[in-house]
DNA sequence: GATCTTGCCGAAACCGGTTTCGTAACCGAA
DNA sequence: TTCGGTTACGAAACCGGTTTCGGCAAGATC
């Protein structure tokens, strides 16, 4: 709350408004507005000549201004969470370049908010809902059940979802076939020759963890391989927790020789695991993985991944959400796109069968 | 630009206004208005009793209306810059996430755009400002020269810098002493018994790489060192260039035994060359950098280096902006923080003398 | 007791847009 | 020529706030 009436009095006020324009073409403003907004009432003649006007004076509406009456300032709403450790950080910037590039492209801004989790993050939204601070909002990183979608959906606010929900709804959304990548991520490993393959998911909370399991065993069917749920961890979204997973994974008495990862933050675990073991990561085991950050080409060997095109991501979700606010429905704005193997040398032919492995991490133990 | 001038009327009018406060009370809305706003001909009583209203009806003003009167819409801008490798990615998160809860706490928004370089960014800017969508803005990454901070000098725009430039004038900014943090960088590898010291600078258009020199060449007087022109390496921002620079000082007939190293992402690039020469970091090469990027965790060894607080930047950044819009002095308004020593294993005493080293690698150049 | 302050508030103008409503001018048809 | 219907625009209300202005009532001054 502001505690003083006394402002700073910073003008800049050589604005050029609606009335001047009006003024200069000897029109009153309401035809001004109508023209510039398409309405039929107005004759083409006129609306060439407001429109030319409007371009020469340099005339831009004020976003405030056609708010308080329309109640659309055309600003997307981001709200991001900031307690995941790191969740998103490596994304953010494509991310958000992407969202910024074509909002700006239609003279669209980008309202941006982090939050905790939970409450504080619904009491944030609903400020910035409150005070028309978006007209909508993309929701990156979708839960199984998503409390934002739901709060979203009561208050019929438009949003986009990044990721898909189980119970989608009318909801419009973008995603990335995570699936057909772990998918696919299966099929290279057994066309090199692996035959023991795990899997190392994310966060149970997050939907796309379900679908990537689901990608993978479905790989394992195409490929006729069964899966051994000993050989599957949840919940790994840390290079630490990716490092205890791969541990456990190892120390099991037929281990695998070949790993896929949901996330690259859990993969990048894999390599301090595997240097403790004595275990050289491209050839005792081979890792897949999926994100594609920048660090994968930090590690020795890199580490082959799945990259996703986060800005793309974000152009697209602007793109949805901007047609959303403008009226097109929902169920109409759905789109995936696939992710793109980015080949690394931490995936190859098996060098040692299962059980040799196994013996050297038992040997290793005493 | 619209094509329709349909609209989707997804309404949510449950906001309560001013008018809907003023007829709850039986009082006229504009004294409602300077009651909450601390007008001084306003009873003690009735602004008691308005606060009282307002607070328990839920009563919270629309931005966007205020706005239009007062020019101010209680909104923080900030331009990023996407063209540069990478360079802001690794902190923006934290960042935004100490901006954006600095701003909530105080009700105010945040307006972030992304844009190349140059002209683009500058109509950017001007974009958001003739809309009105920030009050004033946050400057990350300052050049020496900085085409920012001259447009929002001139246009009178409140901003506040990240980082301070060559010609500070009346500005506003915050900034962490990375010159002090290089300095102590020296001292402590001097104290493990190093005296071939060399720096890998960051790139000349930005203030802070001139900031960090001077730093290097004050630790290397403290200590009683001479500073080696041909040690000093300038414009390393990548990990690529980092590797490279760090080649060069090792092929030099008389290398040094530590480096000191402007920012992360170019000491990083040290792993891979000294890999490539048959050194072990923190053993037959020192090296110590200033950041503090999480990746620093994950080398072996862990690489030392100090450690910024970037979420702790963007709340006092977003304080001092805040303060700036409501009228106080650019001048009052400047402050700096430390970053703090992050010990890896990177560095330690010498292990081997610099004309040993010079040996060793010319020894594998054959 | 009359006048002068002063404190406090209501009324209305205003900000820069959008939208409604009314009507003049033009059209074709009767 | 008259009439009903369009077409195309001006005028004014409106959105939700802020700010100016003027005046009433209570207290102070003489």
């Amino acid at each position: 709350m502001d505690s003083s009436p006394v402002s700073s009095a910073h003008a800049y006020s050589g604005r050029v408004t609606i009335s001047d324009v009006a003024k200069a073409l000897g029109i009153a403003k309401g035809t001004v507005s109508r023209a510039l907004n398409n309405y039929p009432d107005i004759s083409e003649t006129t609306r060439q000549r407001v429109r030319r006007k409007a371009e020469l004076m340099g005339y831009r509406p004020l976003a405030q201004a056609q708010a308080i009456r329309t109640g659309r300032s055309r600003a997307i709403g981001l709200v991001l969470q900031t307690d995941i450790a790191g969740a998103q950080r490596p994304f953010l910037s494509d991310f958000l370049a992407g969202v910024s590039k074509t909002a700006s492209d239609a003279s669209w801004t980008l309202t941006v908010a982090m939050s905790a989790g939970g409450d504080e993050m619904i009491s944030t939204m609903t400020r910035l809902i409150d005070e028309r601070k978006a007209d909508g909002f993309i929701v990156p990183r979708t839960f199984c059940i998503d409390p934002r979608a739901e709060l979203l959906r009561r208050l019929n606010i438009p949003f986009v979802l990044y990721g898909r929900l189980q119970d989608i709804g009318e909801s419009a959304w973008f995603d990335i076939l995570g699936e057909d990548a772990i998918h696919d991520a299966v099929v290279r490993l057994a066309e090199h020759g692996h035959t023991r393959i795990g899997f190392i998911n994310g966060g149970r909370e997050y939907n796309f963890s379900a679908l990537r399991y689901g990608g993978f065993k479905q790989g394992m069917a195409k490929v006729g391989l069964k899966v051994d749920d000993d050989l599957v961890v949840h919940d790994a979204m840390t290079t630490e927790a990716g490092a205890a997973s791969t541990l456990r994974l190892m120390q099991h008495a037929q281990p695998p020789t070949a790993i896929v990862f949901a996330v690259d933050v859990a993969a990048l675990g894999a390599y301090a695991t595997a240097a403790e073991l004595g275990l050289t990561i491209g050839q005792d085991l081979s890792v897949i993985s999926y994100d594609g950050l920048p660090e994968c080409a930090w590690v020795q060997p890199k580490l082959t991944s799945f990259r996703v095109d986060n800005k793309m991501a974000g152009g697209r979700l602007a793109d949805l959400l901007i047609r959303h606010v403008r009226g097109e429905a929902p169920s109409t704005l759905r789109e995936t796109a696939k992710a793109m193997l980015w080949p690394g040398g931490s995936d190859g032919p098996p060098c040692r069968t299962s059980s040799d492995i196994a013996r050297h991490v038992r040997a290793l133990r005493n």
